[in-house]
DNA sequence: AAATCTATTTGTCTATGACAGAAAGAGAAA
DNA sequence: TTTCTCTTTCTGTCATAGACAAATAGATTT
């Protein structure tokens, strides 16, 4: 009974726009925004278009709109807004044509495009100047509708594949404290991650990844416990919440004073409290890599 | 300002503990416990050795205690409930060895024993003889708090490279429609899905992984654009919840009537409502994999 | 042993009020 | 014009207390 078309509860908007149940309610309240019905038991029920205006919305927010301005707005001037807002440029032939196979669904293309750029390029080429605008196509493809979620998942899944498969076949210097990998918890995307991994690895530098969605004090543990020289993040554009930073502040205040922590990721510089001090943030792929050069 | 050495703020302890805030308040209310001190703002701060019992609590509501018995509890009798609940028996040689080296966070012998093992017996006997159990095992040892969280995460990086890798390697034949992998809404675990990848790949049978966490909708439009066979799930122990049995059910219903869907994982035979007709269940990867000779 | 009924437990929702930090806007100084 | 400071508005999040259905446990009957 959970999926009617009565509309959805707002735990499911919740988990569905990525917009806290508190804000929704006091959206509700401030803009008369969301109008969600009420079912027999005085719940709300919010009908499915009212959902996917509330995703554009929250799209608008996180890039800089204020609520004010956005909410209860219509959806096409939501949409006029975010066209305007959004430009991702100098998306090269090669990334319109791996979104093309992605929406034929054409499994052997994609996998074969995938390959043949890693190949043509290099691990570190391929990431950086590939792989980066890539990632971001086809992120913008989802977020305006021009791909289905689960192309976004198969991508991810054949990306993170080609990845593995590079990095375990490069050798790794264990001489010094490795970096530790991760994400922060409810950020769950692990291509970024990955793509970190791989600047590592094609420099022979340590690095332990433990994956997405780690609780704080456990980074601060897996840290102790390796002995890292600190503690690398990777924060995507939807994971830059202000959860995020205020465990980000957490973070730094658990780790010790001598252990690093940097932040990456399109997300990492719209924190919205800034780091505090003692975090070193990275706008690009390539700034990291020549910092990785010097370290 | 959100954690000093005065305490944790609820957002936090919901961060760190997976515990809703409205949760959080309804145990004080009721239990009186937890017991949170006060910032000058009235708001409650959470001193850390409560937010770390408050994580064992979590672990065995999740493990089937009710909060009723546990919450309040001396962190002591925790850990004895804890100790008392799990027994997992015959577990080899290898698999404590490598849980020893998870906890020692030797990370270059547990690569090295996973490596050998997999050179030794193959693909298909590593990932149903000795992956499962370990699995298994691993997850025990979190369960009772022998290992950290980021250890478990640090092996299911480790172990999922090695198989990407190894399924990468691996030919496979296009002739016939593929099975849709994936997980439900939710479900994070990602080892299952692999260790089913594994299976197909050493048949060549082919397979799609759209990853974990896939909406159902999503499932049904994958399967249908990759015109697949069917849908294989994975549902771990943990994710076998009234939702994921809804899901399911809503799965069934929504694809057509000619595709399969199979469910696989600890979790696949411990669903609530039982599924429905027309899905299989596998209890077992060695059931899966005698199938998959015949399919 | 299995099924049915009843009482309790439990998570989650509602409503309204409050407040501090962030952002915007106004105005003065350089 | 630009830059800095001050004031006002905006905005997310927390608090309290009550309510209720779904899930569970325990008792009872078939």
């Amino acid at each position: 009974m959970s999926s009617t078309n009565t509309g959805l509860h707002i735990a499911a908007v919740e988990r569905d726009t990525g917009i806290p149940k508190d804000t929704l309610r006091a959206w509700e309240r401030r803009y008369g925004y969301p109008r969600p019905d009420r079912n027999e038991r005085g719940e709300r029920t919010y009908p499915p278009d009212q959902v996917s205006t509330l995703r554009l919305v929250k799209q608008l927010v996180d890039s800089g709109h204020r609520p004010n301005r956005v909410v209860g707005r219509d959806e096409e001037e939501l949409r006029a807004l975010l066209g305007a807002a959004q430009t991702t440029p100098g998306v090269g032939t090669e990334a319109a044509g791996i979104v093309d196979a992605l929406r034929r669904q054409d499994l052997d293309h994609l996998q074969q495009k995938l390959r043949g750029l890693l190949m043509r390029q290099g691990l570190e080429r391929f990431v950086i100047d590939s792989l980066a605008p890539l990632v971001a196509t086809v992120g913008d493809a989802w977020a305006t509708g021009r791909l289905a979620i689960h192309a976004e998942h198969l991508f991810s899944e054949q990306v993170d594949r080609q990845l593995s498969h590079a990095i375990a076949q490069l050798p790794m210097h264990t001489s010094r404290p490795p970096m530790l990998l991760g994400t922060l918890p409810g950020e769950l995307h692990r291509l970024g991650l990955r793509m970190v991994e791989a600047l590592f690895a094609v420099r022979g530098l340590p690095c332990v990844s433990v994956g997405p969605d780690v609780p704080v004090d456990q980074l601060v543990a897996a840290c102790r416990g390796h002995q890292a020289a600190g503690v690398a993040l990777s924060i995507s554009a939807c994971g830059a919440t202000p959860t995020a930073a205020r465990a980000v502040y957490d973070l730094r205040a658990q780790l010790p004073d001598d252990a690093a922590l940097w932040l990456g990721g399109s997300g990492a510089s719209r924190l919205k409290p800034r780091p505090p001090g003692g975090v070193e943030v990275f706008d690009s792929l390539s700034g990291l890599a020549t910092h990785l050069d010097s370290y």
